[in-house]
DNA sequence: CACGAATTTGAGCGTACACTCAATCCCGTA
DNA sequence: TACGGGATTGAGTGTACGCTCAAATTCGTG
């Protein structure tokens, strides 16, 4: 039998996860892991091989969560559309001190590896592909439901979608106040919202 | 007499330009920076001091460029409105290979050094703060015109503005294909396009 | 209780970094 | 043409990085 275990496995990656989306691949060094995951350097490296190893894990358990996120927020709304709407209403409205309160870590991460980790950075876009996907899932259903017309474009709506949640992840990065990021954000949900065939059932 | 400096500070800086935009403050290294000033390190800290330093300024030259540039791109245009809505056109249409095909320097910027170069962070934070009030300016504009209603709210307009501006540019850090790009990039177009009040002149 | 394997430890490895400075070079001047 | 001094050079500095591995520790088992 297999001796258990005596390190946690999840919340080191939480740990690692918060690290790197807070101060990315290159500025986390191996002291600040050690420090946060609480392991020593030979304890890490025997779990998780290399950094760039546990930088893809922590970046995968990111995309789970926001995945997750994502449709549970569509889950609790009255309608797709109106889910996606909820979804910049909700970001804006995240608590001060809550770790989301930041850039998505999808986006910083491609700024931060795209020329110099070329695995993590084809990783990243693959996540962000599959978010899109996500999206447009949620603009399809909508049409299918008669909420948007026969003629949108799902996918361009998706891009368009992505473009705006990550400009306004990135203005909390910027700390621009919680005021004008919430007009930010309603701009945006009300973009979604206009789309909406008048008399549509919800 | 002193005697001519014989490194051209202006091609110099272009260069370092160049490779702070692409790379980033971190991943750019003094070996880089030889190489691509063509000086030695020795005479690079005699030119400009430090790497911070230097990185200081190709950002505020990057900033000058773009104010310049934006300008002209209002300058030419039939409106501000118009000017405005050419500007994502404009980024959509830049050729396959020209620098300026990735993310805005700023962007990036602030990614890269936010948690670990305040003082770089606190520039980028006042170069954007700018070119966002230059935004704000056009908008300005095109409501003393009559282009936009008295009711429009010109900074929230800005604010909009720019973070479509940096959600179409990262599209392009992205790699996505100049078609989608483009499909982007007029859903921004027209959503200036649209504030237009109805039967105002050109 | 003693053994052995799985796990943890942390001093220390090679490397690459930003940066320095004594020596050299080059050009305007006399 | 010889000189003086600012500009340029690049080998070399200390430091911090990601990572290793032999030794110590810890536990289930016989």
């Amino acid at each position: 039998m297999t001796r258990a275990t005596p390190y946690n496995r999840d919340k080191a990656l939480d740990a690692a996860m918060s690290l790197f989306w807070e101060k990315g691949f290159h500025a986390t060094s191996l002291k600040d892991l050690e420090a946060g995951l609480k392991m020593k350097p030979g304890s890490i490296y025997a779990a998780f091989s290399s950094k760039e190893n546990l930088y893809l894990l922590a970046l995968e358990r990111y995309f789970e969560k926001s995945r997750l996120g994502h449709r549970a927020q569509m889950a609790r709304a009255a309608s797709p559309l109106a889910g996606l709407a909820a979804h910049f209403r909700t970001i804006a409205a995240l608590s001060p001190n809550d770790m989301a309160r930041q850039a998505c870590m999808l986006t910083k991460s491609l700024v931060d590896t795209q020329t110099t980790e070329p695995a993590i950075a084809e990783k990243t876009r693959s996540y962000l592909a599959a978010m899109q996907q996500e999206f447009a899932a949620g603009f399809a259903r909508a049409q299918k439901m008669g909420e948007l017309p026969d003629s949108a474009n799902t996918n361009r709506l998706a891009r368009r979608f992505q473009a705006n949640l990550a400009a306004l992840r990135f203005e909390l990065h910027l700390g621009t106040d919680a005021l004008e990021t919430a007009e930010l954000a309603e701009d945006m949900a009300r973009e979604i919202e206009n789309l909406r065939v008048c008399g549509a059932s919800e």
